[in-house]
DNA sequence: AGCTACCAAGCAAGCGCTTGGTTTGTAAAG
DNA sequence: CTTTACAAACCAAGCGCTTGCTTGGTAGCT
């Protein structure tokens, strides 16, 4: 077997394992350009025993997908918690939205963003109705934002839409190790949403 | 012969007719996804064909994503050509940018995004110089707003990464049809780089 | 005995690309 | 005004390889 890191949140089951090997995989490859058979080569198996765990190749997809909504939907869900203040929660949410997608689950985050057309319609419709959970974190925030008048004339909807631009296309660029670190991109980004009223810096 | 609608600045040449039905089956299916039989059924021609066109598959994305560079490299040209006010200059780039993904060349851009590595890394680095010439548009505007004192404290290379988030994103939610329109989101996002100094809306 | 986890082998389909030859448009030579 | 020449554009056929997935059987644990 290949050395094989375990994605967080997957466990350590055959079944956990091939997730964490395929996340990787489709990661660094895309989805289309993985086969079956590195798949089962990560994990030290035969290609053909990979359907014992799984119906299909896309199955596997989808199995990643789902995975990674939940965790990330639990995520966003800890990080608003008890949370009154809605720039507090909108804090608590990119810098959340940034740990996922350049953070810990960076390699399934990124699959779910540019592989998520590789699903047929049915399953798409399917992860799409869980991840409503988690944009309600998002619009719950926005619209407590907009009720107290620091969201300035904007629509709510298009904000999110524009800070789920800005974290998603981190991915493209962000250095862990440059002079900007999570903490400091978060504030970045905070300032691009909520108008302070004083002081624009 | 399918019925093929030619992609904005590609011409009538074979090539270019074959250019811009790629372009459209990249974009509906991927790369990856689109077969060489694909492509020559878009234009009616056997697939074995294709191949007195392009020396391979790869290097028919590889002429799109030139072609599609160039193109918008011009446009950018353009949209600030005689500008002086760096304000105003960062509106024409912001509405081009809009333009090319969720407009005109919509289909070629959206290749340009998300099929970017399926070019080997030779490929990428040819394409990635002559985008920087693009992106050098970009970071003079920005240097200039930021020397007027009109972008606050951010580092202009780190706003240029979040406006071509915010920008790209686009092609997964804006609906021409719906009620805002090109120029409003242009302005929407305008607000999110110019400090404005008074008046937040 | 029965279950989970796996192997070894291979099938059918689809892939990018090659090959050898034919059509079509153009333009100079007779 | 025809004939010859030639290149660009294309076809028909198929090769060699890879793909997702199936099959029939086995090892090991409970």
């Amino acid at each position: 077997m290949i050395a094989t890191q375990t994605v967080y949140g997957m466990d350590e089951t055959p079944r956990g394992k091939l997730l964490s090997a395929a996340a990787r995989l489709f990661r660094e490859q895309g989805y289309d350009r993985t086969t079956v058979r590195d798949i089962a080569a990560a994990v030290g198996i035969q290609s053909g025993s990979i359907f014992h765990h799984f119906a299909s190749k896309e199955d596997i997809l989808f199995a990643v997908t789902m995975e990674v909504i939940r965790f990330n939907t639990e995520r966003m869900r800890l990080a608003t918690e008890g949370v009154l203040d809605p720039e507090q929660r909108l804090r608590g949410l990119i810098r959340a939205e940034l740990q996922s997608i350049v953070g810990d689950t960076r390699e399934a985050m990124i699959v779910l963003v540019r592989d998520w057309r590789c699903l047929s319609a049915e399953k798409q419709k399917e992860a799409l109705a869980v991840r409503a959970v988690y944009e309600g974190y998002w619009m719950d925030a926005l619209r407590d934002l907009k009720a107290e008048g620091r969201l300035g004339g904007e629509d709510p909807m298009v904000v999110r839409r524009l800070v789920n631009g800005m974290t998603s296309w981190t991915s493209n660029w962000f250095d862990a190790s440059g002079a900007l670190d999570m903490d400091g991109l978060t504030e970045v980004i905070l300032r691009r949403v909520v108008m302070t009223g004083a002081s624009g810096q």
